[in-house]
DNA sequence: AGCGCTATGTGGTCAGACCACAGCACGCAA
DNA sequence: TTGCGTGCTGTGGTCTGACCACATAGCGCT
C-alpha cells in the first residue's frame, strides 16, 4: 500500500547493500546483470546503472565489459580509490580546506609511527612468549625500500614525491588499519595538487630533498628502535616542517 | 584525432572537478541543467546523469526538481553524507574490519579532545594578548548541552545513542576541522549497527548509561579544565572501554 | 489589487536500440 | 585426434526519445 518514496537507484543501493550486509554478496562475488537487476527491481536499466556507478566510484565494484567470469559488476571493496575521488573534489568544492586535510595527517601519521613503534616494542618484549602470536613485528621493509630508492640520484621531482608518497603511505600498510590506510591515501591525493605547486615555492630543492630523505630515515629508525615517543615528534616535526615549508598552511600548529 | 578513452561520465565528472578547481563553480551555485550539459559535452543525459549522481552521493551537490532558483543541481559541498555513505558500504563489504573502524576513532577522538584542551589552554594564557585573535576558546556549550539532554530521564536507548553519537561528534565540530569531522561522522555511522547489536549484549543498561554519562562529564571537565594528557586519556578509556564492554572488538588496544 | 491558471523548464524514470568487447562452443580443416 | 578460426551470446557503455511530477513565474481574469 505505502509507496516507495525513495528515488530507484537509491533502491537498487539499497538492495545491494543489503544483500552485503546478509553475507549474500562478497567480494570476488559478481552482481546481477544490470538487465536481470533492473527487471528484478522493477526499475529502469539506467536507474540501476546510476546505483552501480555509485558503487564503483566508491571502491565497492568493479566493471568489466565482454563475456565470461572476469565480466560483470564484481566485489572488490578497495576503498583508497573512493576516499581519493571524496577527498579529491571535496577539496576542489572547497568543502574541505586544505589546513584541515594537512592538520589531519599530522594526527593519523604520529598515531601511526607511535603505534609502529609500540608494536616493535611489544614484539621486542614478547619474542620469547608464544603466548602471544598475534604480537607480530610489523613489516617495514617496503618503507626501507622506498627510501632506498629515494637515495637514487638523478630523480625528477615528481619521481621524489610519488616515492614520498608511497612511503608515507606504506606506514599505514604496516600498521595494517584499512580505513588509515584508505584515509591517508584519500588526503595525500586530495592534496597532491597542491603539494606540486608548494614545491615550486621551495628555495632549494636539493636542500629540500636532503632533508627529507634525512628525516625519513630518523623516523624510521625511531620506529625500528622501539621509540614511540619520538617516532611520533619525528613525524610531527618532518609533516608540519615540509608544508610550513612550502607554505600549504596559513599557520603551522 | 586522439579518441577519449575515458568513458562518457568520467568526462562530465572530470569538466565538473576541473570547473571546481578554476572557480568557475563555486558551493551555491547551479550546474548546468543536464540536457545543458548533455550536449555541450557531447554525451548523452545518462551519462551526464551518472556523473551528478556521483556528485550527489559524494556531499557535492543536492538536486531538487521543479523550476526556479532553487531546482537544479547545486553545490553544497557538505562531506559527511558521502563520508558516511562510503564507511558504511564498505563496512559491509567487508573492506573496513570493524575493528579498524574503532581504532581510528580511538584515535581521531583522544588527539581532538587533546587539542580542545590545548585550545583552552592557549586562550586562558593569552587571553589578555590581543595579538592572537585567532586563538579563541572553542564552543563547547553544545557539548555541555547535549550531556544535559542525556541525563534526562526516560530516555530510551536509540535516544540515548543518538544525543551519545551527537556529543561525540559535537567535540569535532568544536575542534573546527572539517576533515576531522566528516571522517568521525562516517565513523560512527558505519558502525551504527554493531553499537546497536553491542548494546543488547550489556550487562545492565542503566549502568553502563551512568557510566558512560559520568565519563562524558569527566572528558569535557579535563577539555575546559585545559588538561590536554587528561583529555587524551579519559576519551582513550571512555571508548575503549565502551568498545571492549559490547565486544564490538576482538582484542582491546 | 488580488487570485488562479497555464506555460515552462527542471530532475526522475523508463524503454528501446545499438555498439564494442570477451569468452565459449561449435565446426571445419590438418 | 588435434588444432584453429569463426560466429554466437551475454556483458557493460552509450545514446535517443519519451513521459511524468514538480515548482516556479508570468499572464490574464476577476
Amino acid at each position: 500500500m505505502t509507496v516507495d518514496e525513495r528515488r530507484a537507484w537509491e533502491i537498487v543501493l539499497a538492495h545491494i547493500e543489503n544483500d552485503l550486509l546478509l553475507g549474500r554478496l562478497r567480494p570476488g562475488d559478481r552482481l546481477p546483470g544490470e538487465r536481470t537487476l533492473a527487471t528484478d527491481l522493477g526499475v529502469g536499466r539506467s536507474s540501476v546503472r546510476e546505483a552501480i556507478r555509485v558503487l564503483e566510484v566508491l571502491g565497492l565494484v568493479r566493471t568489466n565489459v565482454g563475456s565470461g567470469p572476469n565480466a560483470g559488476a564484481i566485489i572488490v571493496a578497495l576503498p583508497g580509490g573512493g576516499m581519493s575521488a571524496l577527498m579529491r573534489l571535496q577539496v576542489a568544492a572547497q568543502g574541505f580546506p586544505v589546513a584541515d586535510i594537512v592538520k589531519t595527517r599530522l594526527v593519523l601519521e604520529t598515531a601511526v609511527a607511535a603505534e609502529l613503534a609500540e608494536a616493535v616494542l611489544s614484539a621486542a618484549l614478547l619474542r620469547p612468549d608464544r603466548q602471544h602470536p598475534d604480537r607480530q613485528d610489523p613489516d617495514l621493509g617496503r618503507c626501507a625500500q622506498l627510501l632506498d630508492a629515494m637515495d637514487a640520484p638523478g630523480l625528477t621531482e615528481d619521481e621524489f614525491l610519488a616515492l614520498d608518497a608511497a612511503f608515507h603511505l606504506s606506514l599505514a600498510e604496516a600498521c595494517g588499519n584499512q580505513v588509515v590506510i584508505a584515509t591517508m591515501a584519500g588526503l595525500r591525493t586530495a592534496i597532491e595538487g597542491y603539494v606540486r605547486a608548494g614545491v615550486a615555492r621551495l628555495a632549494s630543492w636539493p636542500d629540500t630533498s636532503a632533508r627529507l630523505r634525512a628525516e625519513h630515515r630518523g623516523i624510521l629508525a625511531a620506529i625500528e628502535g622501539a621509540d614511540p615517543a619520538g617516532a611520533h615528534g619525528l613525524v610531527h616535526a618532518h609533516i608540519s616542517g615540509y608544508y610550513a615549508e612550502t607554505r600549504l598552511t596559513p599557520a603551522p600548529h
